[in-house]
Parts: structure tokens; sequence; C-alpha cells
DNA sequence: TAACAACCGGACAACAATGTCCGGTTGTTA
DNA sequence: TAACAACCGGACATTGTTGTCCGGTTGTTA
């Protein structure tokens, strides 16, 4: 849906346009994959491409704007002390079947990007804390790594992607399923 | 490399043109992925572009050229009666390692060319033998189905696209060690 | 209120990939 | 050998995306 066309409201309109592109850019990779034409997000924030641009240089500085939020959630979920391994492989699995570019992005290993790779480690760094835990409880193989982990996450997120959303969770469940069984003692 | 300019040999060639476009179409699929710009093709083939769309009116139709092949290999390794679920797996990762393009297509459920589904039918019958065989014995879980097996092989060739070539081997075997767990009662 | 700096947004140029078209070539048939 | 049908290949029109440019607008500052 077409944002409606934002009046030009000057300088002091600057962060707002910044957001709205970032919450456009989050529903765009959403609905068309990580690939949607950057022109459609502009045109759902209801603002000039220019504006786009001038805020997010290239595709992978306005997907880690969007991406800030999926980590912070994991790491607030992560902090508390009642959350286990589990509670956060639900929700990274939550996040993914919302919207797979996330995943897909930060799983990839080879990403030149820089930055990608520091919100890589963040997330690495967040599971080796629960996986520690659960290795320690013996509810998790001694020889399983948060790399493992990583990789088993981007591996579902990207069959997730080609596939329509209604049929996400089911996939997802049934491929837990599978991994769950190589994870455990 | 493109290959030598082929010149014009007239009709009689068209069948050797349409195996050079094959065997090009392998190659660049393996190297570039599935989605290479079929100019290129055409150019590795010797062949023009005419030519090309003349044999394969679109891109699935030349993947399915190519994937021909894969299928009969593995069709031809399930009938052997020595060979088991394993071995099929074995060869079918083989196959991703080397290209992810056919099990990234096979797999990917809502494909819309009625070809692709009879070729991923093909597929899930043949693993569907050694399935019942090993679950017979006592080597896989009673509620594995051949489905299952489909999505988790295209769960890792849609990972390992997005991996060089240099480290998909590891990775195949990391994922396959937590995935067997799942299968394996 | 006058001048200005920052910012806006869409038109547009540059580029890339697809698929079509057609003049030209080849082997074949009479 | 003459005429023809099939096929060849690359030029090109088309389509779609990216990223830039610039005339115009806005709020601010003096």
């Amino acid at each position: 849906m077409p944002a409606a066309r934002r009046p030009n409201r000057g300088p002091s309109a600057a962060a707002e346009n910044r957001a709205a592109l970032i919450a456009a850019a989050r529903e765009v990779f959403a609905d068309a994959g990580y690939n949607a034409p950057l022109s459609m997000v502009a045109r759902a924030a209801g603002v000039g491409q220019g504006s786009l641009y001038r805020h997010f240089p290239d595709r992978i500085s306005l997907a880690l704007a969007v991406f800030e939020d999926s980590v912070a959630d994991l790491e607030a979920l992560a902090a508390e002390p009642s959350a286990d391994l589990d509670d956060v492989l639900a929700l990274i699995t939550e996040q993914t079947i919302a919207s797979t570019a996330f995943v897909t992005v930060v799983s990839t290993p080879s990403h030149p990007d820089p930055r990608v790779i520091v919100l890589r480690d963040r997330v690495a760094r967040l599971l080796e804390g629960g996986l520690a835990e659960a290795r320690d409880a013996g509810r998790v193989r001694a020889d399983v790594t948060a790399e493992d982990l990583v990789l088993a996450v981007g591996m579902l997120a990207s069959l997730l992607a080609n596939l329509p959303a209604a049929e996400r969770p089911e996939t997802a469940r049934r491929m837990w399923r599978l991994l769950r069984g190589g994870i455990e003692p």
C-alpha cells in the first residue's frame, strides 16, 4: 500500500522520513523478499527515491537499519534469566517466518560488508550464551557449536524464503523436528 | 570460457547445438548459480541467443534438460539392490555441492511449471524406496516421510547456494550431522 | 521579512537481462 | 545446379532496476 504522498516538510522531517523508510522496508522485505526493488520501498514510504538513497546509500545499509530491531529483540530475550536456548531459537524462527531477509543476510558467511559480520557476531554471541547453559544442563550435545546453530537457522531461512508465507510455519516445524534430533544428546 | 565461435553449420547441426547448450548451461548454473543470465549460456556454448531461445523457450526448459541427467543418475543408483538410503542421500548431496540449481528448483514446493512437479515426484519416489527399506530395518524413525527428506535436501541446497564452493563440503557435512540426528530413531 | 542552508521528490541517465526479429548461411532435394 | 526449407547468430527493442541530479520547498536565522 503506497503511503499517502508525503508533502515536503523541510529539513525538520528528516528523521521522520528516515523512520518511514525503515518501516516501509521492513514490510517490503517481508512481502517481496530481500531483493525487492528499492523504488518499491520509497513508494511504500511515500518518499522520493532521492531521499531513500540519501539516507541509505545502498540496499545493505537500509537492511541493517531494519535488522537492528530484530537483533535487539533477540538480545533482550537472551538477557532474560528465565529464557533458555529453545526460547531464543523459537523467537528467531518466528522472525524468520515473518521475513526471511534478516536471517538470510546474517547467515551468509561470505558477505562483503563488515557491518554484516558484526551483526552475525552479535547473533552468534547471544546464541552461545544459551548454548553453554543448555550444554551444561545436558540438553545439548557437547560438540554442537554456536556456528552450527547459525548455519542451521540460516539453512532454514533460505528454505522458507522460497515458500509462500502460508506454508512456512508448518515447514519450519517439520524441519526443526529433524534438526532437534541432531542437537539433543 | 567462451567456446570458440561456432560457424553456422546449417540445419544438420541442430542436435549438436542443443547438446552444446545443455553442457554450457550445466557449467554456468554450477558457476554462476541458477539465475545466471542466459546470454552467458549462449556465449559459453558458442551459439547465438536466437538459437538458445529457439531450443529452450525459457530458463526452466533449459534447466530441465540439464537436470534430466541428475535425476537419471539418482534413479540408477536407487535401482541398484546394494544401494540404500544413505547412498542416495550421499549422491544427491554430492550433486548439490557441485551445483545447487537442481535441488533448489526441484525442492521449491510451489513452482508453477508442471514439469518441475513431475521431476520432484520422481525424486520423492526414488527416495521413498530407500526410505521404506531403511524404516523396516529400524534405521529411520517411523514418522519421517519422503517429503521431509526432499525438504531437508532442498533446505541444505538453498544454504549451499549462498556459499563459495570451497566451503560447501564441510558445511554439508556439519548440517547432515544435525539432520541425521532427527532421522535416526 | 529577507536570505539561506538543508532537505525534498521525481525525472532521468546508465545499465543489465530478456526475448524477438531478420538477413544470411547451410545442406538437401529435384 | 537451382531453388528451397531449416536453421544460425547477433543486433535490437523491451522491460525493469539502480542511483544521480536538480529545480523547488521548508523552516530557521538575522
